[in-house]
DNA sequence: CTGTTCGATGAAATTAAATTTCAATTTCGG
DNA sequence: CCGAAATTGAAATTTAATTTCATCGAACAG
C-alpha cells in the first residue's frame, strides 16, 4: 500500500518534470504512516522531529503535490482549516463527527456512493468527487 | 415563508434580549429575497444599495445571529469561503456542483437523508447536521 | 567526474478572509 | 423622556493560506 503510493507519486513527478528530493521522500513516508486527519502544520511537527533542517513551506507544498497527483486529500470539517487524509489505495469513504469531543469517525457505504451516482447522473453531471460529513453528538458525549 | 422567519427571529431577539433594530430588519428582509449562495460582503453589496449607511461588519455580524436563530446556515463549496443559505423553512438540500462552470445545484433526495439518520444511528450519533456536496461536471461543460 | 541549468528549498513577507475592538450611537423598559 | 445596556461602523487585528526571493541541490550533458 505504502508502496503503491510510492510509485504513484514517483511517476506523477517524472511526468511532470519535477524532482525526487530527500524532502519530498520524508514527508511522503510521514504522511503515509499517520492514520489522522492532519493540517499541514501538524504534519510539520512531525517531520521536523526527523529532519530539524526542513521547512513548513515545503511541507505545504509538497502536501499539494500529493493532492494533485491523488495520494492525499484536502477535506474541511467545518472550520475552514484544510487537512488532508490518504486517498491513494484507500475507498471512499466520509465522515461522522462529534460536535462536542471533535471525534471523527470514518464510514464506508456503498449503498450512500450508488445513491451519490445516481443523482450525479440524474442531473447529467459526471461525478468528480464528493464529500460528505455527518455533524451530531456521540453516545459518550450524550451522556 | 418570509413572515415565519422574521417571526423565528424575533423571537429568537427577545430571548436573548437583543434589540430589533433597524439594520437587522433589512438584511433580513434582503437575505430571505435573496435565492442564491452570497458571502457575507455579497449580501452587504446588496443591502448598500438600500441603505449606504449599513457597515459591512453589520452585516457580517446579523448573518451570524440568523445562522444562530436556525433562518441560515453557513456553507462552503471546497473553497473555504463562508456562504449562507436559507434554512428556516426549507427541507434540506444538499449541493450538486459543476467545478467548471461553478454552477450548483440544490437536490433533495429522502432516501439520501433516511440513510444518513441510519448510519448516525449505527453509531450511536444523534444526528444534528450534515452537508453533502458532489462535485462533477455538468452536461454543458462536458462538451 | 564536473560544470551548468533549472527546479527545490526555507525564511520571511504577503494575501485574503474572518473576527474583534472601541468610541459613538441607538434602542427600549421604566 | 431618561438612562442603562446593546448596537453600530470603521478600522485594526487575527488566522490560515499562499507567494516571494535569494540560495541550494539534483540531474544531465559533456
Amino acid at each position: 500500500m505504502q508502496k503503491q503510493a510510492k510509485a504513484v507519486f514517483e511517476q506523477y513527478l517524472s511526468k511532470k518534470n519535477l524532482k525526487a528530493t530527500h524532502q519530498r521522500n520524508l514527508i511522503l513516508e510521514t504522511f503515509l504512516k499517520t492514520e489522522k486527519h492532519l493540517t499541514h502544520e501538524e504534519l510539520y511537527e512531525i517531520v521536523k522531529k526527523k529532519d530539524k533542517s526542513i521547512g513548513q513551506t515545503t511541507v505545504y507544498r509538497t502536501l499539494k503535490l500529493l493532492v494533485e497527483s491523488d495520494i492525499a486529500r484536502e477535506v474541511d470539517f467545518g472550520d475552514r482549516i484544510v487537512r488532508y487524509e490518504h486517498k491513494c489505495c484507500h475507498i471512499h469513504h466520509d465522515h461522522l463527527i462529534c460536535m462536542h469531543c471533535k471525534k471523527t469517525i470514518e464510514i464506508v457505504d456503498s449503498q450512500i456512493e450508488e445513491l451519490q451516482e445516481s443523482i450525479a447522473a440524474k442531473y447529467g453531471f459526471v461525478l468528480v468527487d464528493h464529500n460528505m460529513s455527518l455533524y451530531g453528538i456521540c453516545n459518550d458525549c450524550f451522556k
